[in-house]
DNA sequence: TTTGGTTACGTGCCGCGTAAGGATA
DNA sequence: TATCCTTACGCGGCACGTAACCAAA
């Protein structure tokens, strides 16, 4: 399966037109069409509905839009991987109680965009150590200058 | 990126040989260097080091592995999902702390094993549905088959 | 009338097999 | 010597664009 068709399928239900992802594709509307016709015909399953002049996710579309996005994603992870020695790159999906999206999170978020502190490879409490696994050394910087200003922060 | 691709990739470096991992996919070894070839112009990194007669990772190559067999898991739960209406399938990964390892989940497991029990839509208490998501009714069944035997279990 | 989706058709290139050559156990 | 990896080469198919057609706003 390639990505590309992914790609395709979900440009076509996000922006509800075959049209509009074929410009964001820079293709023309007649491959967009049939990219979505080969991923229905490789799955075995309808995946748009075309109801007049619009398209949207049939069940099955919208059974596996969600996994299409995961795919992708972690294909972009994985390109990011190649050349990620040590610069920042990639995307850095964060989560939190609401307590912490209110209060912690926004005030880590301000610190980390102040360069300076990124280098602080000791500054993380040991416990939340365990917790961190991959090799990507990019994102393991920021996830020790999150914890570092969080560590801050709590110290406050 | 086509996934085959990357399958190719991953069965090349898992038997460390081009002729085994053309066996396996029904291709020539010509075609499987190729394909490796190509995932290598497309991602601008070397990925296999040849040495000899052998074939091995190099460090990029090491560094993708893991996220290539991701994707390759995510599509293949991506197919099953298509037309996962109401029949197990795929594969469910189930994690929990050591306490929950070594006593409920073989239990646990052994209740799962009992058809019978699969279809216990009701059985799940109430505040671990929260934690579900996703829509694939095989899996929803098996984890609340899981949550079931847990529940009765915990009674006894 | 303009925009959008589809179909038919032509074409370039990609991805495969085949065959031959070199290297290693 | 047999197995493995590579390279060169040829071919078939698929994945585009183009153009024409139809439908909807």
């Amino acid at each position: 399966m390639d990505s590309r068709y992914l790609q395709s399928f979900v440009f076509v239900v996000e922006l509800g037109s075959i049209a509009e992802a074929a410009r964001r594709l820079d293709l023309t509307p007649a491959a967009v069409a049939q990219r979505v016709k080969m991923l229905e015909a490789e799955l075995g399953a309808t995946l748009v509905r075309r109801s007049g002049r619009t398209v949207g996710a049939t069940e099955a579309g919208e059974r596996i839009l969600a996994r299409a996005r995961t795919v992708l994603h972690d294909i972009r992870d994985l390109r990011a991987d190649i050349d990620d020695t040590d610069q920042l790159g990639g995307q850095l999906r964060l989560g939190g109680m609401a307590t912490m999206m209110a209060g912690l999170i926004p005030d880590a978020l301000a610190v980390l965009l102040d360069l300076k502190k990124w280098a602080l490879p000791h500054a993380a409490p040991k416990r939340f150590v365990g917790l961190l696994w991959g090799r990507s050394s990019a994102r393991l910087r920021l996830v020790q200058a999150f914890l570092a200003a969080a560590d801050s922060i709590e110290r406050h």
